[in-house]
DNA sequence: TATAATTGTATGAACATTCATTCATAATTT
DNA sequence: AAATTATGAATGAATGTTCATACAATTATA
């Protein structure tokens, strides 16, 4: 990540003309190393991963991740920002999709982004909690998460306000609302993760549409099952 | 664990008396190890944890763990399979202190029982995560996590069951409401591990209480927040 | 040909486990 | 009661393994 800087450097200096293949060929490389990394994290745990293991999986040579990252910490750091980032442009695409007006609308777009079959992949969820039970111990890790869940909660709470005022649903407080939605949403996918009975995205969905019918009465409708 | 037997075989065939301060004495050294175990996860992980880590803080030699298990694994296993016990011994008391015939009480029992002091410590916490992290790793931590969570599922579904028949709520499944009103609690937990504005248990507590007021609005006095 | 990228082995640090020894206490014998 | 023997808990240094990183050799690219 870090070296993307020397990159552009390097293509300023020489003036000349590559840049552009090169260094797409570099960033498909680290994707290679950092889809690994997840897949890797998902089967056998953060703590069980070895370099080895990544460098299998991406069929590289275990000499090449020091190539593109600092160590295997770093690369651990660079899976879960893009996890991160992943998540969060799949949360906004689905609200732009919702458009701008229908507070209700849009809240339920963002709550459904949970579920969604690119964001909610046992594999990927298992490397979500990798991650939330180190988060403690690494502080690398927790600064990740606290950046993105800044703005994630930042918007939830935006739309809880919305929401609530456009309802006439004064007696619910934003902010606890909004903790309350997201606690659902992550614990969801904790019961995806361990519950016995796998339940489905679908049903994970309903779960969370339930919890904002009965926050939000008023707008059931809004907030139906799907078909 | 499995000398238990052994050492009741003993007794009755010598006759005399001792198995009882013996036997105290290594329950005591096991529980030390165990406590060790779990204060050493929650600050440096399950991956970061050393046997020399938790001997150290059992104030115990390394070699001392072997004499109690078979391994740093059957250590972590021992100290999951406590958690998860004492988890459930807390919520079982605190229902029997709401009664037997209150569904809305024994719910709102029940689902406090996560808040519970003694419970919803950020160390514990961690450690539930940490587990959960490689719960999909280990079949022996899988297995244990789905031995409590059947009885805890059961009941919460039971729980629910009764008050919406009592209550009058038929549009509620009595399955999905459950399973809701579950991730919610761990979500909660989630927001109390990671949350940078660190919620106290009293609003993790509040939050939960919004959550059972929302799906079942006629019970709204049972679920009111605490004075 | 010069430069950059890739590879896989070499290296040493970190670690869990093993085990010979010590020591306190219990059992047995005088 | 005193002396002797037996027991098994406790210890920590020794062992062998696993792993991340560094680097020298090789291959690809410009």
């Amino acid at each position: 990540m870090e070296n993307v800087d020397s990159q552009a450097e390097k293509a300023r200096w020489r003036g000349r003309a590559k840049p552009q293949a090169a260094e797409a060929k570099r960033a498909q490389r680290q994707q290679q190393l950092i889809l690994a990394a997840i897949d890797c994290i998902s089967r056998k745990g953060i703590g069980d991963t070895t370099v080895a293991d990544i460098a299998r999986v991406a069929d590289m040579a275990v000499g090449s991740i020091t190539q593109y990252f600092t160590g295997k910490d770093a690369l651990f750091s660079a899976a879960l920002q893009q996890m991160a980032q992943e998540f969060e442009t799949a949360w906004r695409a689905d609200m732009a999709l919702a458009g701008t007006h229908d507070a209700a609308a849009r809240l339920r777009a963002f709550l459904l982004a949970y579920f969604r079959a690119d964001v909610c992949q046992r594999k990927k969820v298992a490397v979500w909690f990798a991650y939330w039970g180190e988060v403690r111990a690494r502080p690398r890790y927790r600064a990740i998460c606290a950046e993105f869940d800044l703005v994630h909660d930042t918007m939830l709470r935006d739309l809880c306000a919305s929401l609530i005022q456009e309802g006439g649903y004064a007696e619910l407080d934003p902010a606890r609302t909004a903790k309350t939605l997201a606690a659902l949403a992550q614990g969801l996918w904790l019961e995806h993760l361990t519950g016995s009975d796998g339940l489905s995205r679908d049903e994970l969905s309903m779960h969370a549409l339930l919890g904002l019918r009965a926050l939000f009465p008023h707008d059931a409708d809004a907030f139906a099952d799907p078909a």
